[in-house]
DNA sequence: TCTATTTATCACATAATCATGTTGAATAGA
DNA sequence: TCTATTCAACATGATTATGTGATAAATAGA
């Protein structure tokens, strides 16, 4: 009941370059020393990324991987989804065939809530939101209070 | 950013035996064939839930599976947590070690609220709030309004 | 052009999850 | 006791998630 390994890494990461923004280039190497974790594998996560558009790579001297947008343009959605399906159509909790918005099980309005208010916060909330890194934190909505 | 398989068969079966109540144990065929999933994969996680106390299996001719306590008196962490690891330790939604409650990060705040009501959803939310067949739909303190 | 740096890609390795099949053990009832 | 029923336990396979290592390709700069 969280996300993968491998969407938290996308996230930390995401949120590694916000923080060091300089529109600037960080390698690989670096960013997973940072954060600790597998270099190699850190590097698959990031080049899924750069393929769905979340972020720029530069290969050779001098290059590496930086956002493609800035921070506040950037949702945790944006960032996750490429690697976690996130927030996925089937709202009900239980797998249930006969349960839709029409035909509702008993969980289906109470987690529903739950479930929207998790969407929201992945869909509203931008790295800018996140990154610890003072300055201007602009934010788009905001769902959660 | 979901129950895992194995936990959604353990709540969609202990809903099945909430709603199929009568004191009466339920073969695992049975169980399985209303549910529509896997007959022995579902037998090794009701034994699971059995060796947990959720359960009490009954074998021979008329045997079976049924719940331990009243439908009121399960919640669903009850049920998930001996098959998967719900509401852990660490509420940080990135796996940061520099964030905790002392020293939280952005995320901390925002996200927290969201994984409170997701525990309290799965501790305070019963078998009984759940089952669809009308009657005593008895149930204990209401955390989600 | 040559070299160092860095991503891109391929090939595995390992573990967990998900699922199936088979056999053994318990038990109710004839 | 015999038999059908049902869970218990074990072995096994498929798939996915996670992680490692080696090599190829691109590129900046000397």
């Amino acid at each position: 009941m969280r996300l993968s390994q491998t969407a938290e890494y996308a996230l930390r990461a995401a949120l590694h370059m916000a923080e060091h923004d300089g529109g600037t280039a960080i390698p690989v190497g670096d960013i997973a020393k940072s954060l600790g974790v597998p270099r190699n594998y850190l590097s698959k996560i990031l080049h899924q990324l750069a393929r769905a558009g979340v972020l720029v790579s530069t290969r050779g001297p001098g290059g590496g991987f930086r956002l493609r947008d800035s921070p506040d343009q950037l949702t945790l959605a944006e960032v996750v989804s490429p690697v976690d399906p996130i927030a996925d159509e089937r709202r009900c909790l239980l797998g249930r065939e006969e349960c839709s918005n029409i035909n509702p099980c008993a969980a289906h309005g109470r987690w529903g809530a739950i479930a929207e208010s998790m969407r929201a916060f992945f869909f509203e909330t931008t790295l800018a939101d996140l990154a610890t890194r003072g300055g201007k934190e602009s934010r788009r909505k905001q769902a959660i209070p």
